[in-house]
DNA sequence: TTTGTTGCAAAACGTTTGCAGCCTC
DNA sequence: GAGGCTGCAAACGTTTTGCAACAAA
C-alpha cells in the first residue's frame, strides 16, 4: 500500500471516529494525524511535539491528548520498554509487534517470525477477548554483545 | 521446588554475585531479597517498601538500588505495563513471561502455552543475543468485555 | 581506616490536569 | 451562542540523585 493512501485511510477513520464520538475535528488533531503518519519508525511524545512545533503550534497536552484517541480508534499503537518514555507507531493493521530490545544501549529493533506470530494467533483465552499482541526480546546487540 | 530450597539458592546466587563484584553484603540487601521472594505474585517498588517497613527499617533509594542489582543477577523480573509503576517479580528459571492486560480495568494475569513458548525459545537473531522474552496481550477480561 | 552503602529530601522526568480563552458546530 | 478543545503552567507520581552519616571489609 503506498504511503499516501495509508494516510488518507488513516484520516477517513479517524473523521469517522470523531463524528461518531461527537468530537470536534480540529486543525490540531489532523496536523497531528498526518505527523504521526509521515514516520516510519518508532517515535515518543516529546520526539513529535519537537518535530510538529516548527510547523504547527501545539501544546503538548494536545500531543497527549490526540495520541488518546487515536489509540482509541486503534491507528497507532503505544508500547512500553523499559523505564524509557512510551513509544508509539502508526498500527497499519499489523496487530503482532515483535521487538528487540537492547538492555544495555536501549537500541529497538523490530523482526518478524511467522511461526511465532501464527503460534500466537491461534492461542485461544476462555475468558479474555485478545485484541493485540507484543513480543519483547531483551539482551544485548551486536556492538553491546562483549561489554 | 520448594519455596525454601528457591529462597535460599537465590541467596547463594546473590552471595556470589556481590562477591564477584566487590559490592558489599549489607543487611538491607538480604532482607530485601528475602521479602522479594516471598512474593507469588508481581510487586512494585512501592508495595515492597510498604510491606518491609514494618519489619525493617529500609528507604525507597535502597529498594530501587537493590531491584537493580537483583535485576543484573537475573534474579528478578521487570515488567512494564503501559503507564503504570514497574512490576517486578522473581525470575525462578523461567525466562519467557506471557501476560494479559486488560486494558480497561488494567488487570494483569499470566497464561503459559508451550506451542508460542517453543516458537519463541526456537527464533534465532543473527546480530543479537536474547536474554529474556516477555509476550503482552493487550484486550479485555471477562468483567471488562461488555461495557 | 577506607570507601561503598544507606536514609533522607530534593530533583528529575514523563505525563496529566485546571483553567481561561478560543473556535467548531 | 454553547460547550468542547486548546495552550500554558502547575501538579502529579514514579524513579533518580546529592550528600552527610554509617558500617562492611
Amino acid at each position: 500500500m503506498k504511503e499516501e493512501n495509508t494516510y488518507s485511510l488513516a484520516k477517513q477513520i479517524f473523521t469517522e471516529y470523531l463524528e461518531a464520538n461527537r468530537c470536534r475535528k480540529t486543525v490540531e488533531r489532523y496536523a497531528i494525524l498526518e505527523r504521526v503518519y509521515a514516520y516510519r519508525t518508532h517515535f515518543d511524545a516529546e520526539t513529535l511535539f519537537n518535530d510538529m512545533k516548527d510547523n504547527f503550534r501545539v501544546s503538548l497536552a494536545t500531543v497527549y491528548n490526540t495520541l488518546e484517541l487515536l489509540l482509541k480508534c486503534k491507528l497507532v499503537v503505544k508500547h512500553q520498554f523499559g523505564t524509557q518514555p512510551a513509544q508509539y507507531e502508526k498500527a497499519c493493521n499489523n496487530n503482532v509487534h515483535q521487538h528487540l530490545i537492547c538492555t544495555n544501549c536501549g537500541k529497538i529493533s523490530e523482526f518478524t517470525d511467522k511461526r511465532i506470530k501464527e503460534a500466537i494467533l491461534a492461542k485461544k483465552f476462555p475468558n479474555f477477548q485478545a485484541a493485540q499482541y507484543s513480543l519483547y526480546v531483551y539482551g544485548r546487540c551486536k556492538k553491546c554483545r562483549r561489554k
